[in-house]
RNA sequence: CAAGCGGGCCAGGCGGUCGCGGCCGGGUGUCCAACAGGGCAGGCCGGUCGAGGAAAGUCCGAACUCCAUCGGGCAGGGUGCUGGGUAACGCCCAGUGAGGGUGACCUCAAGGAAAGUGCAACAGAAACACACCGCCAAGGAUUAUCCCUAACCCUUGGUAAGGGUGAAAUGGCGAGGUAAGAGCUCACCGGCAACCGGGUGACCGGUUGGCCGGGCAAACCCCACCUGGAGCAAGGCCAAAUAGGGGAGGAGAGACGGCCCGUCUCGCUAUAACUUCCGGGUUGGCCGCUGGAGGCGGCGGGUAACCGCCGCCCUAGACAGAUGAUCGCCGCCCCCUUGGGGGAACAGAAUUCGGCUUAUCGGCCCGCUUGAGCC
RNA sequence: GCGCCCGUAGCUCAGCGGAUCAGAGCAUCAGUCUUCGGAACUGAGGGCCGUGGGUUCGAAUCCCGCCGGGCGCG
């Protein structure tokens, strides 16, 4: 994932805090806000508690990974953040991807063709 | 063959596809600019490199940077057998001593207890100068038969052999000796001192002497040695922004050249140069940032740790922080066993090194010990 | 990157410089009281002192190594 496809910045990371709209899942939370960009950047937090630095690091590969994958299909102009939970800590890669996909549907974030409203 | 001891090594391999970070090269979109060039933490293509033996815990030691510092000492902290290695160490190697194991081997903060202070519950007479029961001697009273004598009691004294207490009782054991005993004397052993011999040394061996008077210093302490403080968020540069404020010190400060002195600039009794602290602003960029007490191989020195010389190699440098996803083949382990299915640890760089400690699926190699069987 | 503190009964804590010293309060259980319950009173049970070593005659206590938790500074 490029470096201008991420929140890169601790104001950023307020900003979603404070005024998105947040979704849950078991294993990740998701926060969106609209940006002015046109652009769809992503950030991932993971916290101490899913364990050291190792797990941590697999932790945010693979959501990162799953972001990866379904980018293009992903409406732009939003900034996102996926917050891992304590259970995602030991998780293969599918359950997780499979979390990612159903987070995005839910927050009606899909460019699918059939609801394609076109956000402006 | 079985059980075990010590040491070393590996951390699945090869190849596709889609992605990420650093560096190099190519050409190029757009913006600024007269050009040079730069910005968009620009985009594209190609090449190359891209986690560990512990990267971890942060327990020690250094390098490096800033601050402090005339010199020396005290306090505080650390280390503690000897010799060597090292930039240094609380690390490593080789020895010594003590303890454990049949053995290969393993473990040990292992200086000083006649410098001083302190501690040892309960038990016990006593935990420092100790006599409870004993044993022995002298004197006295009573009883037995008048004496000799014997028993028992009292007083005084001797005695550490025996009993008993304890974790520990002032060398052990045997013989002589004695009123009874005692290193009082003797042999052996242990410890101490002197001398001789060996060793760089810790220490070891021998001879002689004398009979030698406990434990705890991971209790205070004494002795020897080491030790200024902070840490890459160190520290420096640029840009932007706020304020042009307050306190203290204050006669010198800065630059350049140069082997300790010169030259230049600013300032010199104050609304004072300059230094420092507080207050206020900034969460942007660059340097430090990876070539090093560096690896690999050979030769030489050394028992070894390690050192010297020669040759070859360059091997992560991020900043919301790069190693991921997926497929095929081979190798290892497990399961039903045509064929297939599952598993493969501990864990991830953040200034850099040298150690220690801890976590770790599985596998390989070398040397050695004990026991059994066979030749 | 530095620095500090704490792990003792189900819970909150004492014991911190060595031994009949493993304790207190709450909670639990039993009994007394009451028609019943609560309160009160009496009694009981419950602890590898986080863990592994070491020093010592003897360790919750002293020393070292780990594990877990919490806090502070830049």
């Amino acid at each position: 994932m490029k470096r201008r496809l991420r929140l890169r910045k601790g104001s950023d990371y307020q900003a979603v805090h404070r005024g998105g709209r947040f979704w849950r899942h078991p294993l990740l939370v998701l926060g969106a806000l609209p940006n002015e960009t046109g652009v769809t950047r992503c950030g991932i937090a993971v916290t101490k508690r899913l364990g050291r630095a190792a797990r941590r690091n697999r932790a945010k590969r693979m959501i990162r990974e799953a972001i990866r994958a379904r980018y293009d299909g992903i409406r732009p102009g939003w900034d996102l953040v996926f917050i891992a939970r304590e259970g995602l800590a030991g998780m293969s890669y599918q359950p997780v991807a499979s979390a990612v996909d159903q987070l995005l549907q839910r927050a009606g974030l899909l460019a699918g063709p059939a609801t394609a409203p076109t956000v402006q």
